[in-house]
Formats: C-alpha cells, structure tokens, sequence
DNA sequence: TTGAAAGCGCTAACAC
DNA sequence: GTGTTAGCGCTTTCAA
C-alpha cells in the first residue's frame, strides 16, 4: 500500500538496505551482478527515493534555491531559463522565490530556504531591500550565496553581472551616430546601482563627443510605463528641441513612446528612442523598439556554473577560502540591438 | 559551529526535546510560561527549523508541486501567481517545473516532485505529452492531483478551465457585431482539446449568425508568432474578401498583425482582428490586439483552493472518495477585451 | 563485496 | 504539563 523503501527490496532479495542503497547509488563496491539485480527488483516494486530520508541523512538536498523580483519581468525570465538548463543537466532542482521588490518577502524566502537546507542560494536583490542581514545569515551558515544583475559589494559574494555603464555608453553612442544630439534620460530609483551606472554612461558618453549634458534633459522616475509616460510628458514640454530619449529600462522607454505617438510626434524622424533591456514586447512595439541586451540566459549560466565552482570549493575542505582570494566577478558584455525607433531615415 | 537543533534548546533549558518541538509549534498542552522561554531561548540561539527532518517524521512538506509549459507565455506566468499569492498566506512553498511542452520533462519533473514527497501536484499538461502514465502514478500514490487549462477528462481529477468555446464565441460574434462577416480563424493543433474547443465556438458562433463557414477561411497553425504569420499569408492569397481574423492565441494573431501590417493591409479599417489569451505584449502591438482573458491568476487561486479541498478530504480519512463523488471542475468565464484593432470606424 | 549498526533532526504516542 | 521512547527512510562508517 504505502511507499516502497530499500528494506522491502532488501527483503524481497535476502539482502541487506545498505547494499541496496550501494546498488542504486551506482557505489564502486558493490559487483555489476549484484546491482543489475537490486535494479531490476527496485524497478518491478515501483521503487522510488524518498529525497526527504535522503537529503537529511547525507546533508545534500541537490536543491538550489533562487530569489528573484519577479518572474513577470522579461530579463528575470530568462535568467531563471539560463539557470534551469544549467541545473537540470547537473542533478540540481530550483526552489524558486519572488521577492516582489519587497524585502519582506525577500527575507521570508531566504528563511524558508535555510529551513529546506537547500544546498545554494542564486540572489537578485529587491529595489527596497531593507537590510542585508538574512544575506549574511545565509553566509554564516556556509551556504554557497551567488548574487546576479542587483549586486551589494558588501556581501562580498560571487556574482555577475553586466556593464551598465558599458551598455548605457553605447546606447547614447548610438543615437549620437544616428545624428541626434538633443538626447534626454529618463532613469530610474539613483539608490539602485545599476542606475547609476546607466546614469553615467549616458553622461559620459555624451561628454566624449563633445555634447553639453543637460539636467532639464534628465528625469528620474519608476520603472513603470506609467511613470515613463510621465517622464515624456515633462521632457518635451521642457525641451522643445530634444530629438531623441534614452531610457533606463525598456517599460519606461514604451511609456514614453506611448506619450509620443499619441503627441503626433513621430518616431524616429522627430525624436529616436532607446531602451535598456530587451523586454519581450520591445520588438511588437510600433515603432519597434531599439535596446541593451542584458543577456538574461547567459548570465542565469555563469551565476549556476559560480556556485558549482563555490561547491567544488567548499568539498575541498577549504576553510574560509573568502578571506583568502576575493570573489569572482563576471562581468557580461552588453549587446546593442537596434530596431526601428532609433534610425534615423536617411535627411530628405 | 553547526546548526542549532531543539536538543540544544533543550540541553540549555534542562528540558526535552519533545517539549522544545510542541512548544515551537504552538502544541496546546504546553503551558504560555514554558512557550515564552522556549521561543526566547530559540531565538537567542538562532535556531531555524529542519525542514527536511520535521517533513520526514510527519509525512507533510507543505511544498506543493507546480508543473507548467513554460512561465515564459504570460498566461501561466498569471496563474503561478495567483497559485503563489494563496499558497504563501497558507503556509505552503511551490517547487516550480517547466515542461517545455515536451512530455520527457514533464514526466521527469512529476517524477522529482513524487521524490520530494510534495503534499500536492497542481499541472497544465504539456502539448506532446506522449501518454498518461506519469500522472496515474501520481494518483496512485493518493498524492492530490489539480489540473488547469489543459485538462484531460480520464485523470478524473478536480480542475478548473476557462470556457474556451464562449470565448471564442464572444470573440467571433464581437467581430460580427462589428459587422465583419469574412472572418477567418487561425487555429491550433486539433489533439489539444482547448484548440478544438475554440474552433467550434467559432463555428458555432458564424452559424448562430446565419454566416457561412468557410474551410478556406480556417488554418490549423502552431502557436508560434511565425506560425501567425504564415497563415494569415495563405489567408489573403486564397481570400480576396477576408475581412476578419480571430486568432486562437495571440501569439499567431500578433504574427498575422505583422504580416498584414507589412501587406500595407489597414487595421480594423480593412480587416479585423482579435486574438485570445491576453498575453503582455497585446495592448502595446499597433493596433493595440482585442482579445479574450483568461483570468490567469483567479485560474490559480481556484487550483489552489481545489489543493486545499483534496488535503482536508484526504486527512478526513475518507478513503476513495473519487468513487463516490465525481471530481469537481471549475469552470471560469472568458471576458471580452476589445482594444483598436477590432473596432471598425464608422463607415464613411 | 556485503552486512550490521548508528544516527541525520524531528514528531507523535504514550506514560508519568 | 512534561518527558520517554521509538522511528520516519536513508547513508555511512566499520567490521566481517
């Protein structure tokens, strides 16, 4: 009736569970004849593991757990995607959290996640994390923690990430080639690093070809389509000259364009358009939408294959190796995609 | 060094680990005085909870097993969601699997999830599913078993659908009402009950109305955004008079959008269109997509409560209820979102 | 190459 | 109201 364990194979056989579970662990000391047998006999009982007994017996769950924002958001998707692939080849299941850009819920993962011993921790912090102290609990239990895209330098764990600055640099770089010059940036909460960084590509890369940078150009808002509309709405009517927009994040960049369309103005010839992101919908939009591609699956890959590497570490038996060799830190490239929105048409 | 457990509690208050673990869980024989000191001494002591060792002994894990195709398409994304949101308030975690629409891993996640000893299973069965094996064993093992969205009747399980027939009827006869009258359907494959579904409520809906229907105004595609575009090619090359297309998922209707936008084809002016499933992208496409919605995260919620429902008969001891009383299906009504790109102007 | 024995950390009867 | 005892199903020394 119930669950069928080792003991009934152990029965059924007149053998021993420890030899059983040798057998079905493919262990080396027990004889080809021998496991051929317990197999098929676990097969005919409809045998199963109980991963529960397993687990609390060897320690490992083979259960990696991931924390996250939002599964909603397109980028988060396809990191989750990248780590799956990865995951799955290697024996690892996800037990997967969404923080909803809440630290209370951020906090509540991590816990349950300690609580279910998994045997790792993949960590995109939440925008309104209050503190970091459940990160360094997760720490002080020697629990691998891998951090991706929302980094805290404090923490002082594995991570990676893409270029911001790099990627913000190219974007405006872009619509400068493109012969815009007037160029606004509509960017997000300056508490959030990886905003700041944008921030300062922009600027940067409007300085290195010799254009003034401009603070009625620059507005700060939510990552909502919403606030993007919003951002519009002031820049134009502060700027009657502006001829292009660079926005932090693609939801702001469709708000925006939103505004614009239903302005009259028309996109690219009066005004071009950059994103930062590579949302799902970017491509439908009309026009469809130039972007930075952040590389979500790439970087779901590297952020699985570093907390195999902080495993392999720990198995080695190194003690305390972080205060030995600073964490490793990849740094992914961004990747320019350009659509419709922000070619200019060749001046009749 | 390691983790605390309810022996160290105990050693530390001259007590036993049984009272340590009644007073943690809130067990009524242990007296408010003894809990408060218990709890304080938990808390100074860092204690957390082993899951895996507490789940092991009482057989419960209040982890419920979710399997889906992909949370990529926003229509599951929507019910995970809503799974969640219930799922959190009462106690419960979710270990997340995607089919990918292949039966291989779908079976392998229902396997993983049985390993896991999980209190429920909640699944939207993948396309190529090969057979049904997987979730029989998942029922004889009495683990609950929740459908959605893609239901087959034989499991005999509780479930929750939309109405994919008056959808697709509400969609078809809001075109009419439009006063449309070539309207043409792009379908899905015929093996999945909610395509063919759909396809009689578009029938049906024609026919109600005193409209021919016409096998040369129906595609069966796949649900992919190329897919949309090819049919609604072979569409107009064979139907100078279409004037209408009702999609039976965005995803083609979007791809049928690109195509007619490109033929030079005016939307709604010339034809019509409307998609179904709501997806994230369909009020942002010029024109902006009507469509059918689904009601993703109510979806959810009811599979949740459905869970609930199946765990308070299973501890009810009632044994073979599933002969007794048939399986409960939910049954959610579509709701008509109508946007541009189905709206005829006026006539000039 | 196989088996006996111990125990991971917890909960649940049952006795006190 | 509290403590004793047993054991969930498995892995892992260690001895044979």
């Amino acid at each position: 009736m119930s669950r069928t364990t080792i003991h009934d194979i152990a029965k059924e056989l007149n053998t021993s569970p420890s030899t059983v579970s040798k057998a079905l662990n493919d262990h080396p000391s027990i004889s080809a004849a021998t496991k051929e047998l317990i197999r098929t006999a676990a097969q005919n009982l409809n045998y199963r593991q109980n991963r529960l007994a397993s687990s609390l017996r060897s320690g490992r769950t083979n259960i990696i757990g991931i924390v996250i924002p939002s599964s909603d958001i397109g980028f988060f998707g396809g990191v989750v995607h990248g780590i799956e692939k990865l995951a799955r080849s290697n024996g690892y299941n996800m037990l997967l959290f969404q923080s909803h850009e809440t630290g209370e819920y951020e906090v509540e993962g991590i816990e349950t996640l300690l609580q279910t011993s998994v045997d790792g921790i993949i960590v995109s912090i939440a925008k309104d994390s209050p503190n970091l102290d459940h990160f360094y609990d997760v720490k002080k239990r020697k629990v691998p923690l891998i951090l991706f895209d929302r980094v805290k330098e404090e923490l002082n764990s594995p991570s990676v990430v893409i270029d911001d600055y790099k990627g913000a640099y190219m974007a405006t770089e872009h619509l400068i080639q493109q012969g815009y010059s007037r160029i606004a940036h509509i960017s997000g909460p300056q508490h959030v690093k990886i905003f700041n960084d944008r921030l300062c590509g922009y600027v940067d890369a409007l300085k290195a070809n010799n254009l003034p940078v401009d603070d009625d150009l620059i507005q700060y808002g939510r990552n909502s389509i919403e606030s993007g509309r919003q951002s519009a709405e002031r820049l134009l009517a502060r700027n009657k000259d502006m001829d292009a927009i660079f926005a932090a994040v693609d939801f702001t960049a469709l708000g925006a364009l939103q505004y614009l369309k239903e302005a009259g103005i028309k996109m690219p010839e009066q005004i071009g358009m950059i994103g930062f992101g590579n949302e799902s919908f970017s491509p439908y939009v009309t026009p469809s939408l130039s972007t930075i591609d952040q590389q979500p699956a790439r970087m779901g890959e590297e952020a699985f294959t570093l907390f195999l590497e902080a495993m392999a570490q720990k198995s080695a038996g190194s003690t305390d190796v972080d205060i030995l060799e600073a964490p490793k830190k990849i740094v992914l490239e961004p990747v320019l995609i350009v659509r419709e929105s922000s070619v200019r048409k060749p001046q009749s």
